[in-house]
DNA sequence: CTAAACTTTCAATAATTATTGAAAGTTTAA
DNA sequence: TTAAACTTTCAATAATTATTGAAAGTTTAG
């Protein structure tokens, strides 16, 4: 298989994927293809690459951005920006396990928070039943984020690494 | 605030944070519903409940029932089928990390395998490059996979879970 | 300044995904 | 059997989300 074809596969691939993780096909698709180039590309070679829109292209490799996943890089004497993705795979883990810890848990937090802040009024059994069900999903919340962080330590330690895959 | 009215605010908070994890928003609010609600409801209890029509009650019943998160009840001598959330947090917890393992890990692996095990042609530099991502997400997967176990582990262990807390 | 070379925005549109509800299917009691 | 009491399916439709592309905005060189 010719290098390209296989880009283009993986491309292909990662943006269905990307479907089944919550991420736009575009921002799955632009980020695949910034991971297999080595150098940044500018906005008209990703247009061009994934054959996408120059808004899209825009957007999402803001969005990108904000998932601390790529970076812009500028070349001296150049108008252009080139966009470059993390390259180390356990920086973009760590980045992608923040982003959905912001997203996903801290929601959840602050509606169990305020609804266990809440006196509640009614059948005591079942007042009982809902209060220890959000009791127990903030503690389930807790320990995700507990994990998120374990995650982030294993990145940074091989040691650790190795316990885990130990314990587990 | 009345119970009903706390219910009521979890169910559709449940809801809309359901879309951010990538599963329906009827599915969410009906796992809300049946996870607040200590016995079983039927189907025309949570149509009502939740305000929806009877197929996607029961589309989204049964797809809770694929995630292992709710299962039937028949009460002796009656026709209707009942539905009863699993309760216990830590069981669901393990439940929905493990449809998330099979549902977003697997069919990367496959994708990486795929093209791991495919001789690839090109510049030798980029072909380098190219491989060495596969080989990172391979193994990132891999880890992913561990943690996913790790989180079994604590689930089913007091001191697995201070370990955890303790080396976090 | 002005124009060229870019980047960003956003209303319109397309694509995808979720939801409805009526019809078909199934099970059980009599 | 038949009919009542349910459950399931699925084509039509609605709702949501992603994408386009042209216009507006910004920056820099001359």
């Amino acid at each position: 298989m010719k290098l390209e074809e296989g880009k283009y596969k993986f491309i292909q691939a990662w943006g269905s994927l990307g479907s089944s993780w919550g991420i736009s096909k575009s921002m799955a698709q632009i980020h695949a293809l910034l991971l297999s180039s080595q150098d940044g590309l500018s906005t008209d070679e990703i247009m061009e690459q994934v054959q996408l829109s120059r808004g899209n292209v825009n957007t999402n490799v803001r969005e990108l951005i904000n998932w601390r996943l790529v970076r812009k890089e500028t070349v001296l004497g150049e108008r252009k920006e080139y966009f470059v993705a993390l390259h180390d795979v356990h920086s973009i883990a760590q980045n992608i396990m923040e982003e959905r810890k912001r997203r996903e848990l801290e929601p959840v937090r602050r509606l169990l928070n305020e609804l266990i802040n809440t006196k509640i009024e009614g059948d005591e059994k079942e007042v009982a039943h809902f209060q220890t069900l959000l009791a127990d999903l903030a503690d389930f919340v807790h320990q995700m984020e507990n994990l998120t962080n374990l995650m982030t330590k294993i990145n940074n330690n091989n040691y650790m690494k190795k316990l885990i895959k130990a314990i587990s």
